[in-house]
This record gives C-alpha cells, sequence and structure tokens, in this order.
DNA sequence: TCTGGGGTCCTAGGACCC
DNA sequence: TCTGGGGTCCTAGGACCC
C-alpha cells in the first residue's frame, strides 16, 4: 500500500499563525466566455440567445443565459440544434480565437493587476484561481465583489467568483454563484462548517469538479448521489474506489482541506498537440502532408513560446468511419512515433520528421477525417546538447524563427509560412460564421460612425 | 536441481478538466 | 449529410537490473 498521506500545505500554517484572518482560494470564472466576446462588439444581440460552435461548426460549446433557458443544450452537435436554433431566432458564431485569445488576456492581466501576478494562476482560457490575501471572514464576500466589479468594468466581461478553503470548494462555490445569479449577484462564498454542508447537499455529484461521466455513473451506482454524501466517504475508501490519490485528495478537498496546490505561474507544458479535423475527408497524401506541415508549424510555434525544444514528435490520421454509429468519437486513429535526433524547436526540422511519419502511415484509396501532431519529451531550449554529427547551423536558424514568430504573433495568425504547409487548404475546416477580428486586425476593427 | 525481492524506467491507457 | 481541441495526472504492467 503505498503512503496516501498529504502533506500540510505550508502556505495554510503560514496563515493560521495570525489570529482572526486567513487566505482563502477564489476561482474567477467568466461567464458564457466565447458569447459574452462576441456581444462585447454586438451590443444589438445584449438579451438575446446566442451560441458559438466549436472548430469546424461543430458541436455548441458556448451558449448565453438565454440560449440555455430555451433548452439549447451543452457539447451538442450543431446540426441537432439547429431547427431550436432557428425557430428562436438564435445568433451563431463560429469560434474566434483571436479574438477570444485576446480577452482572455485582458481579463487575466486585470487579475494580475488587483492582486499581484503571484496570486493568479490561470487554469483556462476562461477562468483562474486566485489566492486571496489574508482577511478575516467578514471581508471576503465585499473582496469578491469588488474583484468582480473590476473585471466587468475594465473589460467588458462578467464574471462568476466562487470563494472557501479548497479549490474544490472554491469550484463548488462558484457552480452555485451561476446557478442562480440573480440571488447571489455571481459570488458565492462558503467559509463556515454549515455553508459548505448546505452548498454540498444541493449539488448533484455529477456536477463536482473532478467527478466526471464515468465516477458519477459508478457513485450513482452505489448510491451516492450528492457533493455531501461523497464527502462524508473515508479517504481509503476514496483511494480504493476513485482512482487511488485522487481519491483521496478529492475527499480532503471536500472537507475543506487543501490539497491542489496552486501552480506556479511559469510552468512549461510537457506536451503540445496540434490537431484538427478536416472540413471535409482527404484521401490524397499531399492534402494530408500540407495540414500536418501546417499543424507542426502551428506547434512549434508553441514550443518555441516557452522556450522549449521537442525530443520525440508523434504523427497520427484517423480514417473516416464507414458506419457511424454512437461511439464515432472513438474511431481509432492511426499514429507513429519517431525520436528526434536531438532536441529541437526548429520549424523545417519538425516538419520533415513529421511528413516522412505520413509517409509510413498513409494508405492509398482510404480517405481520412481529421490529423495531428505532438510533440513530446520537451526540453528547456537553452539545455539542448551539443551533437557532434549535426552541423551547427543552429543561429541563423534561429534568427529566422524569431523573425516568423515575431510577425505572425502580432498579427495572431499564419502570414509567413513554410511552403510545406500549402496553399490550397482544400483541407481547411469550416468557419462560416466568425465574427470580425476586432482586435487584432486594423482592417476588422469595429467602427463608431 | 534449486529460482527472491526490490528497485527503476518506460509505455499504454483510463480518468479528468475546460 | 453534419459530433472540437488541447491538455494533466495517475496506475498498471512489462522489461530490465542487481
Amino acid at each position: 500500500m503505498q503512503d496516501i498521506s498529504i502533506a500540510a500545505n505550508p502556505t495554510n500554517i503560514l496563515f493560521e499563525e495570525v489570529p482572526g484572518r486567513r487566505s482563502f482560494k477564489a476561482i474567477v470564472d467568466c461567464n458564457s466566455f466565447y458569447c459574452s466576446c462576441e456581444r462585447l462588439f454586438r451590443p444589438d444581440l445584449k438579451h438575446k440567445p446566442v451560441v458559438v460552435l466549436s472548430n469546424n461548426d461543430g458541436c455548441i460549446v458556448s451558449r448565453s443565459d438565454e440560449a440555455k433557458k430555451i433548452g439549447v443544450e451543452m457539447a451538442g452537435p450543431y446540426f441537432k440544434a439547429k431547427s431550436l436554433i432557428q425557430q428562436h431566432d438564435v445568433a451563431v458564431f463560429s469560434s474566434n480565437y483571436n479574438l477570444y485569445g485576446d480577452l482572455s488576456w485582458r481579463v487575466m492581466e486585470t487579475l494580475r493587476m488587483l492582486l499581484g501576478a503571484s496570486r493568479v494562476e490561470v487554469y483556462s482560457v476562461d477562468e483562474a484561481f486566485v489566492n486571496l490575501p489574508e482577511m478575516e471572514e467578514r471581508e471576503v464576500q465585499d473582496y469578491a465583489l469588488h474583484i468582480r466589479h473590476t473585471v466587468e468594468q475594465w473589460t467588458g466581461i462578467s464574471v462568476s467568483v466562487g470563494v472557501a478553503p479548497s479549490k474544490t470548494l472554491a469550484k463548488a462555490a462558484n457552480f452555485m454563484a451561476k446557478e442562480n445569479k440573480q440571488v447571489s449577484n455571481c459570488v458565492k462564498v462558503l467559509l463556515s462548517a454549515e455553508q459548505q454542508r448546505e452548498a454540498l447537499q444541493s449539488i448533484r455529484i455529477n456536477n463536482l469538479w473532478g467527478v466526471g461521466g464515468a465516477y458519477a455513473a459508478k457513485l450513482i451506482n452505489m448510491g451516492i448521489t450528492s457533493a455531501w454524501e461523497l464527502r462524508n466517504m473515508s479517504v481509503a475508501w476514496a483511494y480504493k474506489n476513485m482512482g487511488g490519490v485522487t481519491g483521496a485528495r478529492l475527499i480532503r478537498e471536500l472537507r475543506g482541506e487543501p490539497c491542489i496546490d496552486m501552480k506556479e505561474p511559469l510552468t512549461t507544458k510537457k506536451m503540445i498537440a496540434t490537431t484538427r479535423m478536416f472540413g471535409a475527408p482527404v484521401n490524397s497524401i499531399s492534402a494530408i502532408k500540407e495540414a500536418i506541415a501546417t499543424y507542426t508549424s502551428r506547434a512549434a510555434e508553441k514550443l518555441r513560446r516557452q522556450h522549449s525544444a521537442a525530443g520525440s514528435i508523434t504523427v497520427f490520421i484517423v480514417p473516416k468511419a464507414q458506419h457511424h454509429s454512437a461511439d464515432f468519437h472513438h474511431g481509432t486513429a492511426l499514429s507513429r512515433y519517431a525520436r528526434l535526433p536531438g532536441p529541437t524547436a526548429i520549424t523545417h526540422e519538425l516538419i520533415k520528421a513529421a511528413v516522412q511519419l505520413v509517409d509510413e502511415l498513409f494508405e492509398e484509396g482510404s480517405s481520412y477525417k481529421k490529423a495531428g501532431v505532438m510533440l513530446g519529451e520537451l526540453v528547456p531550449d537553452t539545455a539542448i546538447q551539443g551533437n557532434l554529427f549535426v552541423p551547427p547551423a543552429g543561429n541563423r536558424n534561429r534568427y529566422l524563427m524569431n523573425m516568423m514568430d515575431n510577425i505572425n504573433f502580432s498579427m495572431r495568425d499564419d502570414i509567413l509560412k513554410f511552403a510545406a504547409a500549402g496553399t490550397h487548404k482544400n483541407w481547411k475546416m469550416r468557419q462560416e460564421l466568425r465574427s470580425r477580428r476586432y482586435t487584432t486586425r486594423w482592417e476588422e476593427m469595429f467602427e463608431v460612425k
């Protein structure tokens, strides 16, 4: 049996030493983020139902409150909701990542200015965990409201704030804040044992952070239906039934004992992937190679942005299934892995390796619906080992990469690219309903007449 | 003929998140 | 007809070593 004891959080001990004042964790979560971004530049849509689609206009990934009310389902396929959408005159947008990325940065920057960068952990494009400064319990509610108002005032994006002693309870608080915005004013604080009990009793197990579909089904089967019932199970039980240390941690977090630490603001990724569905099935090897070269370029940019180099590369392609079935998502990917001669962040070296892997994978006569590139075994690029067998052309290449990145990043798009990435792009995804890139293109800026 | 116990490293796969 | 993309963490099990 492994040791499942979890060390007490040292920062927590520090805070306990000051009587009456404690530090709590907050989660700040943008409300219907993608929809809010679209509405910012379309005030006419303020009280109208809005949805935003995933890449390839496949699924619905963001819904305004009005769209939720009329019954549009989250993550549901667009085509199934289409009649409902037309019937209620819902505004529909393709994903506009230039816009969302820029507004996300503004929201996070606001939090960093309010609290100090070291207290903010960006958790996703629309969420951040925040370590609140020490304060007395009665001050917490107003402080959370202050955060919410400042972000909205500075960026135009409305957020919900949940506060509690642990990350899991903060997420539960945030869930409640969103459930009933009229009452909560988008802020919910769970500090006392009584507040926590009441909250957890009202939350269904499947709405709890850390419990996905598989565990929810298992737990319900065992008669555990509320977050409170789960909280009252033993740590040893959770270790046995919910994935070992992960489950044990979940129980402790629900009891208010912080076990999931704040991540360092400057952590680097351990794996980088770029994968896409094609707009339509592809059956030519040259088109697949173009797509893979494009994805590799994108992945290499991400790699350089975090100052890493990759030691290995994996390419996969997914054949178009002959028959559609319920488990179509699990279409089996054909993949090939290659170790690079040495860690690199140079786009054309990565493309060369990737394209070779396509040659090994591709079968004439098959058609494919999706492809992707994954870079692994990442190391800091300062640590790249010299290799006797590779001539030191590195400097010139590095200079070229820097130049490309500067130009492409300032436009948030790929203006400059390698010829291998192609210029036809028949395989490109559909994005028929994309709004203008208001904040990153001069020619698409918002006009006031 | 007899054939232990403990450690590390790697990969595959399952679960979760937004 | 049409169902996204990009990550993390953890465990189990096999190979290998002494």
